[in-house]
DNA sequence: CGGCAGTTTGATGTTACTCAATTTAAGTGG
DNA sequence: CCACTTAAATTGAGTAACATCAAACTGCCG
């Protein structure tokens, strides 16, 4: 089970897809990537479970997932969460960094994880220049954009099993662009409660629906893999239209 | 109770927040002007309750609420809405519309609006020339983000009551940018319908959660008028901090 | 006056939460 | 390899929140 990383010395070329990932014109023209190379960040290491990033901070760097799993969550006062989106390599951290804004949300890293920076001062030259790096910053934008919608819609008008079944489906594209499957196979590295934080349900709720999930011989979900048995059946209750 | 409204000729002096419209710096240097106001289309009108843009649709008009309330939503096959945005003067329908990129939500008048709209080609241009542009363009995007982020942790991790108050708590400000509020009564011209489909809830639950709310002297919806009389108590309930 | 849209209220049902106990899995040190 | 520990998953029972259904009530407009 590969899975794919992102590296600086050849971005374009390892990136898994141009659409799920802020890499499609980061690097530009041939000309141009002498002076980028010398941009980009050394790696930055975290392990499992520390926090990368934090609600309000305003950092100079636009980071960038190149290996492993983090999400974006927002923390609530009671000791709740919200998570917000889970992060593949290749995902920015926060669009707004390409702004000078904040954080409107905390990162935490899932698995270990390798991180990447871009200095944004670069980015806003390099928008000046081109055409093709405004497009590549407002897509990134519109991608979350995306998928803010989708999320608000699920949370707000469907049940619990809907609601996994719809994460399941989110995720599984996105995962497959990034590893080689097998089988219907999925590496899917979450707890329960990175489950239920994700779609406004408890570790507890969780369990029952994955159990019945399993048992109607839907999707399992073990030992970090996510096996697909009856993809028609998940898509009919987790597509949104 | 005056209310507000953005017109072409005055795009900058009307309009009463920097922050909360996309106005700042759509007029740009004066030398440009006489180019931009030409390519503002003339005022489209939409009668309260009609669909003035479908999902999955290309315009080729960056479109702005100039007078009116109008709302983004999400149609669900079962005949549920999900409501994303109130709209109010100055808001853009879709920042997607920067990019040649299909709406990923309808948009429906909610009082009798006024539009105005902006060639994309118009906006393109100009963001290869100003650098104010760009920002103005990028911070439309993150502060649909950010709206996004907390309305996804409210609808996952909030009660009928929290979520209710919030939404008057978000809206407040909005308001209030662009009528004088005496009295602390606001103009709210929604059903218990948009309440609910806003929220996440159904209008029989957003009836009760009200009826509370005046009974315990928090705050009064009747006749599209929102009266706040215990402020502190409306943002203890509905902050999410 | 009648009709309609929206709101309110009550009774009942369902979903998902809470609390608590039990099981399983994964280490860890002997 | 085996006790011991700890985190996570499962299961059951009771409960709270919100939905659903239905009826009555309100204001408004023709």
């Amino acid at each position: 089970m590969q899975s794919s990383e992102i590296n600086t010395a050849s971005l374009c070329v390892t990136c898994p897809s141009r659409k799920s990932g802020f890499c499609g014109t980061l690097i530009g023209s041939a000309r141009e990537n002498e002076r980028t190379e010398r941009n980009w960040q050394q790696f930055t290491a975290a392990p499992a479970g520390k926090q990368i990033a934090n609600r309000d901070q305003i950092p100079d760097l636009v980071l960038i997932v190149c290996n492993g799993w983090a999400f974006r969550y927002f923390q609530l006062a009671d000791g709740g969460k919200q998570i917000l989106k889970f992060l593949l390599p290749g995902d920015i951290l926060s669009p707004a960094t390409f702004l000078r804004k904040a954080f409107d949300f905390s990162v935490k890293a899932l698995t270990d994880v390798r991180l990447s920076g871009f200095a944004r001062s670069e980015i806003s030259a390099r928008c000046g220049l081109s055409e093709d790096m405004r497009v590549s910053v407002a897509e990134a934008f519109a991608a979350d954009a995306h998928d803010a919608t989708e999320l608000v819609t699920v949370l707000g008008r469907r049940s619990a099993e809907e609601r996994i079944a719809y994460l399941f489906l989110h995720l599984i594209p996105r995962i497959a662009a990034r590893t080689v499957i097998r089988e219907q196979r999925y590496p899917l590295p979450l707890r329960h409660q990175h489950i239920a934080d994700a779609v406004g349900l408890t570790p507890v709720h969780v369990s029952r629906v994955l159990s019945l999930f399993r048992d109607r011989g839907i999707v399992t979900l073990s030992d970090g893999i996510l096996a697909v048995t009856n993809f028609p059946e998940l898509e009919r209750i987790g597509s949104l239209k």
